[in-house]
RNA sequence: GAGCCCGUAGCUCAGCCGGUAGAGCAACUGACUUUUAAUCAGUAGGUCUCGGGUUCGAAUCCCGACGGGCUCACCA
């Protein structure tokens, strides 16, 4: 932390803390214990408790620990509130041991306690521990942000989620909700045979994907390494390899791009990879993936995001591309050769800010753009988007129907590719062809065109079986799930600019 | 990378047609002692993000920097 961040505690606030804590330690007390026999959680004791009248008292000796978060009535009251809810504690003189009573008078809201003493519910209704000893667990050396209002400042949210975390029960339900989720993926892949595996964050040729990497260095090798931007080639070796049939990966992606509300430049994504079907199977697998998530969050297919109610009951329908850019524009690409394709997404694409396509763009690039253009944010309902352009997809089979084509979808739900999957390409000849298209557009200055990975293609000269693939955006997923506007509210530690 | 908006006490916010800063919560002192954002009285707390400029005088107007938000571009 920077040293002017360090200072911001060290005004009078902060030293009348460190003199408490001075009193505690001569008290005897250690101020940062090493533990504390812990009987309950805060929500255990109401649910056991849930039907005790009020007024009435246990008998019922618990020890509870967490975070003071208001003291009232001269710390006669204080609330108490752990990672499951919330309990009272009740300090009377009467109850409370000399040691305790000197305690108390040195807390403040903020400091992590832990409390001895009997349950009872109080004549207003509240379930409360009186308070026969208390143990000082984390004396706190700074305040907490105002208790109505709470932490509002985004920024101070994203920087110091700690603070946002104690705060704000919404940014620990949504966490809390992205765990499920990703629980809940695991809870469907585990017991059909998939194999959770882990493959190299550290790449030496960055591919599986069209995206800017991080670069880094390693040392020892005196080489330049790249953070992965997809698991993708990695994930098919171990099929090739016979590892598993079924794997997967939950895990980072690193794109070194600009950020916005949807992106960070670290995103976790699900790739799984299944022998011997097609992409017709990871349309069901990934409904089935979702609407899973959504369950387990939600409780129910029919969410809300955004005010906008989105219906997640299977099946989605399945779309292709061109047909869905017909509807929008009128015009049938698939009737169009290359440059006329071509004029026609450059006509859509006067008076917007996206630059016209030159001359080495495909067919696939123009029906991608028309697509971009007038399709993709009306998807608000989940649809499969069929149809890929086989030039945008040097990774997928081609079309057994039109090699113009791959036979690829994406999940379109609120506009927002929610998923990629494909019949992936096995044949090692084909790859290489496609990889050499690849390089070819990245010396016309296609920055993002995929290296060339003869390891790759080497593998596939083993034998890949055929096979499907799918990739999920969790992030994206869990903003869906959680109505949650920004990438940043689903990610504990988004990226920021050091202050 | 571009455009628009924002930055005042620990936190949440007023003040912004220029006259040198205020409230609530938190804190401190005391009262009260079965409260629920406890209440009451009092006290203290500020490089108004930073740096320039205009002006007799700047939190306020202008320029720049830094940080953030949104939109756009790249992208998932």
């Amino acid at each position: 932390m920077p040293e002017d961040q360090m200072n911001d505690g060290d005004d009078s606030l902060r030293s009348i803390r460190l003199n408490k804590l001075g009193a505690l330690e001569a008290l005897g007390v250690d101020p940062y214990p090493y533990e504390f026999a812990r009987s309950d959680e805060a929500a255990d004791l109401g649910r056991r408790h849930a039907a005790l009248p009020a007024g009435a008292e246990t008998g019922e000796r618990v020890r509870v620990a967490g975070r003071i978060r208001a003291i009232r009535n001269s710390g006669l009251f204080l609330d108490l509130h752990d990672a499951s809810g919330k309990i009272q504690i009740f300090c009377h003189r009467d109850g409370l041991d000399p040691q305790g009573l000197a305690i108390l008078k040195l807390l403040d809201i903020g400091d992590l306690i832990g409390v001895e003493g009997v349950v009872r519910r109080t004549p207003r209704g509240e379930l409360t521990v009186n308070a026969a000893r208390l143990a000082v667990l984390a004396k706190t050396l700074r305040p907490l942000p105002e208790k109505y209002h709470g932490l509002a400042d985004v920024e101070l949210r994203y920087r110091q989620r700690y603070l946002d975390l104690i705060m704000n029960p919404e940014s620990r339900a949504t966490l809390r909700r992205r765990s499920l989720v990703v629980a809940a993926l695991r809870s469907q892949l585990l017991p059909r045979c998939f194999l959770e595996v882990e493959t190299p964050m550290l790449h030496a040729i960055p591919g599986g994907a069209s995206a800017k990497p991080f670069i880094t260095h390693h040392n020892a090798l005196d080489i330049d390494l790249y953070l992965r931007i997809a698991p993708e080639l990695h994930l098919k070796r171990l099929l090739v390899g016979g590892l598993a049939d079924k794997v997967f990966e939950i895990n980072r992606c690193f794109r070194n791009e600009g950020l916005s509300p949807r992106h960070n430049p670290e995103f976790t994504s699900l790739e799984l990879y299944e022998a011997y079907v097609d992409y017709r199977a990871m349309m069901r697998l990934a409904e089935e993936l979702i609407t899973a998530a959504a369950q387990a969050v939600r409780g129910s297919l029919r969410i809300e995001y955004g005010g906008a109610a989105l219906d997640l009951s299977p099946p989605w329908p399945r779309r292709s591309m061109a047909e869905l850019v017909e509807e929008a524009t009128g015009i049938d690409f698939l009737k169009l050769d290359a440059p006329a394709a071509r004029d026609a997404a450059n006509a859509l694409a006067a008076n917007t800010s996206d630059r016209p396509l030159g001359d080495e763009a495909g067919w696939g690039h123009a029906l991608e753009l028309a697509f971009a253009l007038r399709v993709e944010d009306r998807l608000i309902q989940p649809v499969h988007v069929t149809g890929f352009p086989r030039d945008i997809s040097p990774l997928a089979k081609a079309d057994r129907n039109d090699p113009r084509l791959a036979e690829r979808f994406e999940t379109y739900i609120y506009g927002w590719e929610l998923a990629n999957a494909f019949s992936e390409l096995t044949d090692p000849r084909d790859q290489a062809a496609r990889f050499e298209a690849q390089m070819r557009a990245r010396a016309a200055g296609d920055e993002e065109a995929q290296p060339f990975d003869e390891d790759y293609v080497a593998a596939l000269e083993y034998g890949l079986p055929p096979c499907g693939g799918l990739g999920i955006g969790i992030d994206r997923l869990v903003m869906l799930l959680t109505d949650s506007p920004s990438i940043r509210d689903v990610i504990a530690f988004p990226t920021l600019r050091p202050r």
